[in-house]
DNA sequence: TTGGGTGCAAACTCTTTGCATGCCC
DNA sequence: GGGCATGCAAAGAGTTTGCACCCAA
């Protein structure tokens, strides 16, 4: 029973800033409903533009702390693809681990999840007899469109 | 029969950049020393205080603008470990594809190879159909002498 | 009322660029 | 001598911090 993503993901964000005890505020709802609608990550500057197109401009300095403090409730991840700055997309609450392929041609940025992948790393971690927390994975090459 | 690492990526470098019909150079030369010794990646600032610290003071630019050039040529890796500045790191003659764990409790950058995380990011660019120039991937966790 | 939230501007870090000088080939 | 190589300083880009004001609880 898909409900709207939206919703659940704003509506989770709510939840659990609440819960920690903390107020609301403009800059936090507008970044929050901009993110909710996102199909993939932006970047803090793109945020910045995108609000100030729909006419509720948001100080530079509030959105990075939004972010950082939704980065840091994991409700929020941070993903960089080494062009110099970061991006920021959304985590559902039930959890969606998947890695991005940035399309060298056009610039998207293509999710994806691969579950031999992720069996290929936890064998790796393993073998290395180190404890892994967590793991990025960055494809570089052309998408299903420019390929 | 292993030669000297260090003597052979130097070589190499100097005469790929020969090939290509560039002139030596005194920073080039102090980077390429230095990068020929060491086990793993450095930041240009680091790369920067490790030749002052060794009376050969190298401008910060022609740091960067050596790296960029050994880079282009692919004598040099760069590596990002999310910490906002990049790292370099030499790339052997014959190739010597690795990833890299970061400790997240001394710092350390660990190298690994694994065939295994290879084939399945091969397989995993085949069922999405794209065709995937290159990959990254970080682990971040704690080292076997932090584990 | 009170402490978290916001915005502006300045500061900071890493990196790149402009330009004059230096040095290899 | 010609042109790449270098160094210094300044400019840029992205991000963080300081501080006063605002507002939700």
């Amino acid at each position: 029973m898909p409900v709207s993503d939206k919703t659940d993901w704003g509506e989770h964000v709510r939840t659990v800033l609440a819960g920690a005890g903390l107020k609301r505020g403009g800059a936090r709802e507008r970044i929050v409903a901009l993110l909710a609608g996102q199909p993939c990550a932006l970047s803090a500057v793109e945020i910045e533009n995108a609000l100030r197109s729909q006419g509720r401009s948001t100080g530079r300095a509030s959105i990075y702390r939004v972010l950082d403090l939704l980065v840091e409730y994991g409700l929020v991840e941070r993903v960089e693809v080494g062009d110099g700055q970061a991006r920021f997309e959304r985590v559902r609450p039930g959890g969606d681990h998947h890695h991005h392929l940035v399309c060298e041609r056009c610039g998207r940025l293509v999710a994806f999840d691969d579950p031999g992948l992720e069996r290929a790393i936890d064998q790796l971690s393993e073998r290395l007899g180190v404890r892994v927390e967590s793991h990025d994975v960055l494809l570089r090459g052309a998408c299903k469109k420019c390929g």
